[in-house]
DNA sequence: AATAATATGAACATTGTGTCAGATAATATA
DNA sequence: TATATTATCTGACACAATGTTCATATTATT
């Protein structure tokens, strides 16, 4: 006893539907009838299907998380493994370009993280380009510096996040500090007791 | 010719009313009776100050970060001065937590980043424990685990998100290759030769 | 105290939500 | 192929929230 193809079908349908209207409205703004319209079918129908448009986004979104979730696990756990996995995840946004770029700048007023980030962005940046103008350009980065404002800027705000959902258990001081010596020595220093004992490395 | 004191009350009312709400239902299930109800005042007196509910949101938002871009102007920009600018943030960040909270986290179903934050974050952590368990326990680790996952996990997803805005400018091979460089020797390598320069560091 | 600005409450049209019943169409299965 | 099952469609319904308007009351400002 098979499941019935219309279902499929039309669950696929509401889907497809649902990530285009994102690209075209933002997903505020649709409504359920924007969905069943662009998918040609009742609007009663969608009830059938899912609780409200919340219910659809996220099951759409977990099909294609599990995907990543799943080709993750192929590999056997060990930080030996933590470059290979790195590259998974920049492959499978590859694949999925559309797919994350919708959902991972977030929907909505969710312009606050992206408001404070920019923030940061912006200082950080100002400060950069003076310091190598005087230096006499760009090039001695070995790396575009867009990129590496990013890197700065989105560990800082993760780490102020983190330190927030954790009740401060810290110091502004002592965090600067942590944060500092990850950024400046990078986690080498750390990893590298446990890397050489890894024998899969 | 000052303003009103009405106005400031009014507006002053309603951005608390703003803050509570969220904290108690969340940003999406408030309404616009919710929140003149909560600060005692008459529907249509929100319509005479603000266009819609968002519009009350980014307003407030950026009151607040406003105080933030001030205070990291006082600084004269640079790259020595990332440090103090760092724990200015901190500070900002623990003066304001309740704002940060509910902000940096999102509202509504900004579940997506999360979403693919916590698969991430899930894998490595698995990884780590297991690496970390062979060597005898945590304690050789200089700062909390869960901290470095969160600088692991944010700032790969950050390059993710700049490599995915800016029309993918590089194989994910190379992105990985950076990445891992940033990562395990950090940005002082880059730094260095403009450190030295700076007069103020 | 006079005047100008602001807040209020009631009413209204509009839009979207979620549910239901009965009719119709597509599909699975024997 | 015939039949039973299950999905979809149509139209209607009650409900909740939005955003506007207008006449009236309240409250700052000078």
């Amino acid at each position: 006893m098979k499941q019935d193809r219309r279902i499929t079908r039309t669950r696929a349908q509401l889907k497809e539907s649902l990530w285009n209207l994102i690209l075209k409205k933002g997903y505020d703004a649709i409504t359920i009838s924007d969905i069943t319209d662009h998918a040609n079918l009742g609007r009663t129908t969608f009830y059938l299907h899912y609780k409200d448009k919340d219910d659809l986004l996220t099951k759409s979104i977990d099909e294609t998380a599990n995907e990543l979730v799943q080709r993750l696990d192929t590999f056997q756990p060990g930080i030996g493994k933590l470059k290979p996995a790195t590259e998974l995840i920049f492959e499978h946004a590859a694949e999925n370009a559309e797919f994350y770029r919708i959902l991972l700048q977030g929907h909505g007023v969710q312009t606050t993280t992206g408001r404070v980030q920019e923030i940061i962005n912006h200082h950080i940046t100002r400060g950069f380009e003076l310091a190598l103008a005087q230096l006499g350009g760009k090039e001695i980065l070995s790396l575009p510096l867009p990129l590496l404002i990013q890197f700065l800027s989105t560990s800082l705000l993760g780490i102020v996040i983190w330190w927030l959902e954790n009740e401060m258990p810290f110091s502004p001081e002592e965090m600067t500090k942590q944060y500092y010596q990850l950024l400046m020595n990078g986690i080498g220093g750390i990893l590298r007791p446990v890397l050489r004992k890894e024998a899969d490395y």
